[in-house]
Formats: C-alpha cells, sequence, structure tokens
RNA sequence: GGUGCUAUCGUCUAGGGGUCUAGGACAACGGCCUCUCACGCCGUAAACCGGGGUUCGAAUCCCCGUAGCACUACCA
C-alpha cells in the first residue's frame, strides 16, 4: 500500500535555527513537494531547562523568509476558505494546524503517558529510580558503565525492586525515569535512503530514558517514535547525528508493534567548519565572520545577538540554492537552482555521505548572481537602508530614478547590496580626499593644466549628455595628443577620488553639469 | 576507550570496472575587453588517503590500515 508521502521538520526551540537545520527543513520540503506529500513543521520542546523564548517565532520566520512552506503543525497558517481544524494560538506561541495537533511536545504529555504505559506493561521497559547522582557517581567509578543488560539487575529500578517497594517510593514521591530494556545481542538493521544498510548490534546501546517523571515529559527518543507514527510520516529526513539512535528507533518501533508503518529513514551528511575540524557551530561564525544563522537573533536568554543572513544581504533565494548544494548535486552540470528546479530535480539519492565543509565564499558567489536578476528600482528600499545618516539626504536628493539607475550601474561589481554604498557614494558625495595609489599611477604633471583646460571645455557645453561629452572632449584630445588614458584617469580622479568607477560619462550624467565642474574646480585646487 | 559513518583538486562536487592523459563550480593565477576599477569572456595551475586483493582491466568492487567526523546524558 503507497503512503502519501509526509515528512517533518522537528526542531528543538533553544535558539536560533543552525544553517544547518535550514539544510534539513530545506530537504525535506523538496522532498514533500516532489511526491506531492505534505511538510509538518513539529517542535520539540521535550527539555523544559533548554527552552528559549521566541526560538518557535524565530524558526517560523526563517522558513517563511526562505520560502520552505509548512504544510501542516505550528506555523502553518490558515489558507482562504479552508476547513480543516486550526487550533487559536496558545499564549501568544504561534498558530498550529492540522489533524494529529498538538504539534508542540510539551502539549502531548497525556498522549506519552498512555505510550509509556504501553511499553510497561508489556515488559519493554522498567522504571528507575537512580538519581542523576548515583548514575554520575557510576559513571565515575567504573570506567565506560553503560545501564544496559550487564549493569541493570545492580540498579535500583523495577526489575531489582519489588512491585510494593516500587509502589511505595513512587507513592512518597520518589523521581523516576522509565527506561526502554534492551534485549543484549541482537543485530539490529536500519535501511538507509542514503547510506545503505547499516548494522549495530544491540548490546552496544543502552537502556535509553523514555520518560522523566521530574517533569513528566518524555525524552527525545519516545517522543519523535510515537509522534512520527500517529503524524503518519513516511520518511524522517534528519542530520547523521542521529545515525546512531537510529537502531534504539527501530528497536522502539517493534516494540510498539508498529513496524509495519516505520518510515523510511535518510541521514543527512554534516556542515562542517570551513577550516580545521569538526561540525559548524555558532562559534565559528563570530570567529570567521559570517552567519549561521538565517536571521539575526536576540538571545532573551542569554542576552547574545547573532548575525543573520538575511541583514548581511543575502537574498533568500541564493540561500536557498547555495545550501542546496551543499550536500547535493543534480545529475547536470547545473549550479544555478530556482526553488521548482530544486522540487523537480532533488532526489535522496543525489546527496552525498560525506560532511561539507561550509564554503562561505562561494555562497557570496550565488548572492551576486542573484543580485543581478534585480532592478535597481527592486533594490532601492535595501540600498537606501544601507545608507549611513549623515547621507541619506544627499542620496535622496537625486531622486528615486537616479538612485535606481545607480544601482543598476553598480550592482554587478558586488556581492551584496550593502556593500553597494561603498561602491557608489561618490555619486552622491564629493571625495573628501584622494586615493593615494590612485594618484601615484594616474595623476602626472601635468593633470592639472589638463583639468583647467577641460574645466573650461565642459563649461561651454549646454547639451549635457554622454554623447556629446565624448564627441567633445574625444576631439580635443586628439587634437592636442595628450592621450586618452592620462586625461580621463586623472578627470576620473577629480569626480571619484580614486581610479574606480563606471564609465566616466556615466558618472558625469548622474553628477550633472554644476557638481561635474565643481568636483572638478576642487581637484585643481587642491592637487595642483 | 567503545560503536557507527565517511574518504576525488584548497573548497563544494561529477564519476557507480574500460569512454579518466579524472569533468564542472567557487577561490587563486594569467590573458582579453578597456579612460580606471569591477563585471564578463578565455585560459593556467590544482585531486583519486596508503597497502593488499578480485579482474584482461579499478577512482569505481572486497579486505586491512590510516585519517576525519558523529554518537556514547533524566539534550535534542
Amino acid at each position: 500500500m503507497e503512503r502519501k508521502v509526509r515528512v517533518r521538520f522537528a526542531p528543538s526551540p533553544t535558539g536560533a535555527l543552525h544553517i544547518g537545520g535550514v539544510r534539513t527543513a530545506l530537504y525535506n520540503y523538496l522532498f514533500a513537494r516532489q511526491h506531492g506529500g505534505d511538510m509538518l513543521l513539529r517542535i520539540e520542546d521535550t527539555d523544559s531547562a533548554r527552552f528559549v523564548p521566541g526560538a518557535e517565532e524565530y524558526i517560523i520566520e526563517a522558513l517563511q523568509w526562505l520560502g520552505i512552506g509548512i504544510d501542516e503543525g505550528i506555523g502553518c497558517q490558515p489558507a482562504e476558505g479552508s476547513t480543516r481544524e486550526w487550533e487559536q494560538p496558545k499564549e501568544g506561541l504561534p498558530m498550529q494546524a492540522g489533524p494529529h495537533g498538538p504539534y508542540r511536545q510539551s502539549e502531548r504529555r497525556e498522549i506519552y503517558h498512555q505510550y509509556v504505559d504501553q511499553l510497561l506493561n508489556s515488559g519493554h521497559a522498567y522504571i528507575a529510580f537512580d538519581t542523576p547522582e548515583e548514575l554520575e557517581a557510576k559513571r565515575n567509578e567504573i570506567s565506560n558503565f553503560q545501564y544496559d543488560a550487564r549493569t541493570r539487575m545492580q540498579m535500583v529500578n523495577s526489575l531489582t525492586l519489588s512491585k510494593e517497594e516500587v509502589d511505595a517510593r513512587i507513592a512518597r514521591g520518589d523521581k523516576y525515569v522509565v527506561r526502554f530494556k534492551i534485549e543484549p545481542n541482537e543485530d539490529v538493521h536500519v535501511h538507509d535512503l542514503i547510506r545503505g544498510e547499516v548494522v549495530i548490534n544491540s548490546s552496544i546501546l543502552d537502556d535509553k530514558v523514555l520518560y522523566k517523571s521530574a517533569d513528566d515529559l518524555p525524552t527525545y527518543h519516545l517522543a519523535n517514535i510515537v509522534d512520527d507514527h500517529l503524524m503518519e510520516v513516511t520518511h524522517v529526513i534528519r542530520g547523521e547525528e542521529w545515525l546512531p539512535s537510529a537502531p534504539l528507533h527501530v528497536l522502539l518501533y517493534r516494540a510498539f508493534g508498529w513496524e509495519e508503518t516505520m518510515p523510511q529513514f535518510a541521514h543527512l551528511p554534516l556542515l562542517l567548519k570551513p577550516d580545521g575540524n569538526g561540525k559548524l557551530s555558532k562559534r565559528d561564525g563570530d570567529r570567521l565572520g559570517f552567519p549561521v544563522f538565517p536571521l539575526e537573533f536576540h538571545n532573551q536568554k542569554d542576552g547574545t545577538v547573532s548575525s543573520g543572513y538575511r541583514e548581511s544581504g543575502y537574498l533568500p533565494e541564493a540561500v536557498i540554492n547555495f545550501l542546496a548544494l551543499l550536500g547535493w548535486h543534480a545529475a547536470s552540470d547545473q549550479e544555478i537552482f530556482s526553488m521548482q528546479e530544486l522540487i523537480e530535480q532533488f532526489s535522496l539519492d543525489r546527496v552525498s555521505k560525506s560532511g561539507a565543509k561550509f564554503d562561505y565564499e562561494k555562497g557570496k558567489w550565488f548572492n551576486h548572481q542573484y543580485l543581478q536578476n534585480y532592478t535597481g528600482a527592486q533594490l532601492l528600499p535595501q540600498f537606501l537602508a544601507a545608507v549611513p545618516a549623515e547621507h541619506k539626504e544627499a542620496v535622496l536628493e537625486k531622486g528615486e530614478n537616479v538612485i535606481a539607475h545607480v544601482i543598476d550601474l553598480m550592482k554587478e561589481r558586488v556581492n551584496f547590496v550593502p556593500e553597494l554604498w561603498d561602491q557608489a557614494a561618490f555619486f552622491f558625495v564629493a571625495p573628501a580626499a584622494y586615493d593615494e595609489k590612485s594618484l601615484k599611477k594616474r595623476w602626472k604633471e601635468e593633470s592639472p593644466a589638463h583639468m583647467r583646460e577641460l574645466y573650461a571645455i565642459l563649461e561651454g557645453i549646454n547639451e549635457w549628455n554622454a554623447e556629446t561629452l565624448d564627441k567633445i572632449v574625444m576631439e580635443w584630445i586628439a587634437q592636442k595628443e595628450y592621450g586618452v588614458g592620462l586625461v580621463m584617469n586623472a578627470f576620473r580622479i577629480t569626480l571619484v577620488g580614486a581610479a574606480r568607477g563606471p564609465h566616466i560619462w556615466e558618472i558625469t550624467n548622474v553628477l550633472g553639469k554644476e557638481e561635474t565642474l565643481r568636483r572638478l574646480q576642487t581637484a585643481i585646487e587642491r592637487l595642483a
């Protein structure tokens, strides 16, 4: 029986959504869309101690910005005229919707109780009273201590205690956990869509904690399996860090009797640090000067601020394209993909097995590519946002059409909109100083004299356009045999302040006659 | 330490026994374009971790080693 494809992205609200998590979400989304399936967003907040306020909203906003749509669960917005079940936001938390809710694990306590009991009753789990301190002591005392078939009979649990004692302890309020009872010496096979068959012997697995009475919440493993089953998830696409616990999950499905509908697994390669070794982390971003989060995040818990791709000037389609290729490659050599093309061409069997070092330089290139698709008018608001306050007025004075034109002129030379100001400031603000290197190379002894002559010529031109200026100036240079490069480069320095920028008549067009002459005059005076 | 995963240019990767004197992209370098700087275009340099097998033939399959990574919590 073919089931409808259903995948989920299930982050933990412990801070900003890491860029690796974004890629996981993207791959899930692409897979769902390609198969006409559903993409769910579930919040795994079973660790109350690590909850960070705002993280959930952040995740939703990030996915929205990137165009990763959610069909069911948290952050799912009702469509016009929708007849589906919608739950009202809880205490200002984001809206959730779908037939398998709630989609926040902290709101599913009762559901988990039922399944914990099922495992307890079927003998697949037991209650353990060992305190975290006692376990810690045990680990210090015995190297490689593991709570499993070899050791569980020496511990304080319902296997070693009488029924009365267990009941008494619970009755008097002793904190306990429920542990999964793993039968030793069994080869557990996990079929991974990316890696193939992975076999692990159950003896190396420990009796994982499934539920803790202290906060009346299950742990990841239990909640994950129960939810994926109840939510009819067909494919679990997640990071490679979960591969070692996949056999445990298989065992859990088996214990519940859900093996028939167990989802298929695909463990994605990790995103690694660009330099050195290890997994890409938040600190690498700070250290190497690039964002590791999609959006800027203000952590209310520890007061830190992390930079984001959006605020750094990245276009969402560039981030998507860049991330898609970090671990996946099309059958062809194509590298530029729209979301639609990714949906059409993505496939799990073309996902690489090895970790990918995060190549920030290539990300810049992607942004450059996508930036060229936008017109100056479209980029205008972003450009204006990057203009320093003290120059705002001078820029606005030019009018939107001229500013948009300048952006069109300059956008091909930058990777990001915010960089545009550095490149284009001279259009709006006269050079305060002249670049030493440019001067040395392009400002010659005869330059002041040339510029004085040029000033006189330009002053007499009334038709201030590129064609006329070019014709008259070139004729003058040719007649005097001054050399085009010599004159034009000096002229450029007077207008720009350095030997760079677009074609000179583009500059004079934007500046206008009056400003052009003013800058020429200033330079003649200062560089004579 | 244990277990698992992985291993092609600096980086992301193509490659799934002969078409590989190993292809593409980023970055680097050089050239062209040109009034400058960029963009763009063209080009150069740059890799199959090591050792054994299997085979007529191995980057491709197997084994061993080595290295990297992940996991090894009442975190996810």
